[in-house]
RNA sequence: GGGGAUGUGGUGUAGCCUGGUUUAACACACUGCCCUGUCAAGGCAGAGACCGCGGGUUCAAAUCCCGUCGUCCCCGCCA
């Protein structure tokens, strides 16, 4: 039997036709003298009935069990009145079955195919193929083709081309850990994975072509978040002969269509802005989730003389002192208070100073050393309300921040701030180019060392603390999306970046010698911007990790417990690389 | 590398705090029988777990303690 159409397409306009479907059985209702199977593919599900007349297929019927394999030729036709279903997209037809082929049959489930129950993730992992039967994950796949669908129909009309660069690269210095891959042929070498099509890209404007993309595989060997796995897609974007503004318009036309096309959503262009500065006051991230308010504070001039010293000794050591104001926070319990002072321990404060503003004044466990007018500053600057909850750090900046901001994002979701229908896009720009690493006890590029300063003739080692860097980041509700710059396409200003940076001359050469030769054969000004399509989909889709968007992903310790990857390789083959195993442990 | 949560029939959970009325409970799935309009079908019957693993405390451990492993979340890390 040929099949001619999905079970989840079928509608009122083929009643009184033949058809044939296939399809795993989704759930069977046996009443003894009629039998119901909801059939599945991957379109949806399909009532199919199996009436006793035709005895030796009702006979075949009766023995269905669940994920067999069958198809199925029957009359659709509409189901009798107080029968119909408005649950399915299908609930106001059925196949009434005229011949059953049983294509395969199926051992019993280790669980449930069903969007109702959930499983254990290393269990669903394991059989990833019986998991990504179920309609939720269908759903999501479809979804996710459509999005990078649409990516490469909008980038094709803007006249991008789309370009493949290698797998099998060369290991770059800075930022991620490499995956790297033994060469045969030149034993003792290793190609490395890349971590992101970067140099190439550049290579591909300096080689003229304009206007590149790609959705390319990424690859960092570091440890996995909800958010990040080993290996990612990313959409790659590289334009010549273009400015910050163009780069952004560009992603926003681009987002603003895969919405449309994915969820048939307006969504408002251009993207509001901030920068990175200004993000790290009010919302204490460069990805700040503007779905609800709470916005942090600064006081650090305020309680700079003040009488408790834990906020005046961490001004004076160059720290500072920000707080914000939770609505409706007094009714929080003693102990509830300790867990957020743990948690932002977590971060690395010391301490959370809080008060409770309620109708009989102001409770807390530091009261006593403010001074009337003090606590009416901090009142009226975070507009607080009787029965509200302020809490302050106070430390060095970093922390601080950081503290404040995961305190911000972890209250917003427990109490149900957040607006779970809102798409709150967002660009934060005016990063700094650069970061001192007091560890190392040098600069780093906050960005990487590719990335255009906004005032490149000015700028100085002297002056460097207050470069920012032609960057820009875009946020949707407290994700970062994605992120690009304009990069440097002028020889003598990588010079002194790297120069900046501490990169000597030889190991300039050695890591990325030849993008830096590039630049002196007429490179183009260019630009990029690289977004995270897994995470574009998990957002589009609700799903709180990628997980979820990604076919045959890893466990939180890299596993694949579907395959068993990683596993030990045959001496044969480590022969053949010119390799011998030490483990090495210190 | 660190912190937290968690692990009980095939699946999801309860029981654990306060050890013994536990022959480890419930729901779903599964098996058999009944049933001609159900749709997360229904009724009846049944099978299925030495409670992640190892050790300890105790007359007695799913329950308390120590160790270990898996999974998840987070910090570090991710230019």
């Amino acid at each position: 039997m040929k099949r001619s159409s999905y079970c989840g397409d079928v509608r009122e306009n083929s009643v009184g036709k033949e058809i044939v479907v296939c399809g795993w059985v989704h759930s069977r209702r046996d009443h003894g003298g009629v039998i119901f199977i909801d059939l599945r593919d991957r379109s949806g599900l399909l009532q199919i009935v199996f009436q006793p007349k035709n005895e030796f297929m009702f006979k075949i019927a009766e023995n269905l069990r669940s994920e067999y394999v069958i198809s199925v030729k029957g009359l659709v036709r509409n189901r009798p009145d107080n029968t119909i279903n408005s649950n399915m997209s299908t609930g106001n037809i059925e196949l009434v079955a005229i011949e059953l082929e049983v294509l395969n049959t199926s051992l019993g489930l280790p669980f449930e195919i069903s969007d109702y129950v959930e499983t254990s993730e290393e269990l669903r992992l394991k059989y990833r193929y019986l998991d990504l039967r179920r309609p939720n994950f269908q759903k999501n796949f479809v979804m996710r083709h459509k999005i990078s669908n649409e990516v490469r129909n909008f980038l094709n009309e803007e006249g991008f081309l789309e370009i493949e660069t290698p797998f099998l690269t060369k290991s770059t210095p800075e930022g991620a850990r490499d995956f790297l891959v033994p060469s045969r042929i030149h034993s003792g070498c290793f190609f490395a994975l890349p971590q992101s099509p970067q140099l190439f890209k550049q290579i591909l404007m300096i080689a003229g072509f304009d206007k590149y993309y790609q959705l390319a595989k990424c690859f960092r060997d570091e440890d996995l978040r909800a958010d990040r796995q080993m290996e990612f897609t990313q959409i790659d974007i590289e334009m010549s002969f273009v400015e910050q503004e163009d780069v952004m318009n560009l992603v926003e036309k681009m987002l603003a269509r895969v919405f449309k096309i994915a969820l048939n959503l307006d969504i408002k262009i251009p993207f509001d802005r901030i920068s990175y500065e200004d993000a790290m006051l009010r919302y204490g991230s460069d990805k700040p989730d503007t779905r609800f308010d709470m916005e942090i504070k600064d006081f650090s001039k305020l309680f700079k003389n003040s009488e408790f010293s834990v906020f005046s000794s961490a001004i004076l050591k160059g720290g500072i002192v920000r707080g914000l104001c939770i609505p409706n926070g007094a009714s929080f319990s003693r102990s509830e208070i300790d867990g957020f002072t743990k948690f932002v321990n977590e971060y690395g404060a010391k301490g959370l100073a809080w008060i409770k503003i309620t109708d009989s004044g102001a409770e807390s466990n530091i009261v006593k050393y403010f001074k009337k007018e003090e606590i009416g500053t901090v009142i009226s600057e975070l507009n607080v309300n009787s029965g509200d909850l302020i809490v302050f750090l106070a430390d060095e900046k970093k922390i601080v921040e950081q503290g404040l901001g995961a305190l911000r994002l972890k209250i917003g979701k427990e109490r149900g701030l957040i607006d779970k229908n809102k798409f709150n896009f967002l660009w934060v720009v005016d990063f700094n180019l650069m970061e001192w690493d007091q560890k190392e006890q040098k600069w780093q590029a906050l960005h990487h060392p590719f990335t255009a300063p906004q005032n490149a003739q000015s700028l100085t080692k002297e002056n460097v603390y207050f470069a920012k860097a032609k960057a820009y980041d875009v946020v949707l509700n407290g994700t970062e999306l994605g992120g690009g710059s304009i990069r440097i396409h002028e020889n003598d200003v990588q010079k002194k970046i790297l120069d900046i940076l501490g990169v000597s001359d030889e190991l300039a050469k050695e890591k990325f010698g030849f993008l830096l030769e590039a630049l002196t054969y007429g490179a183009p000004p260019h630009g990029g911007v690289a977004l995270g399509l897994d995470r574009l989909c998990a957002l589009i889709c609700k799903e709180d990790s990628i997980r979820e968007m990604i076919a045959f992903p890893k466990t939180q310790k890299t596993i694949d417990p579907l395959s068993g990857a990683p596993t030990s390789v045959d001496a044969q083959q480590l022969k053949e690389l010119g390799l011998r195993l030490a483990v090495v442990k210190d």
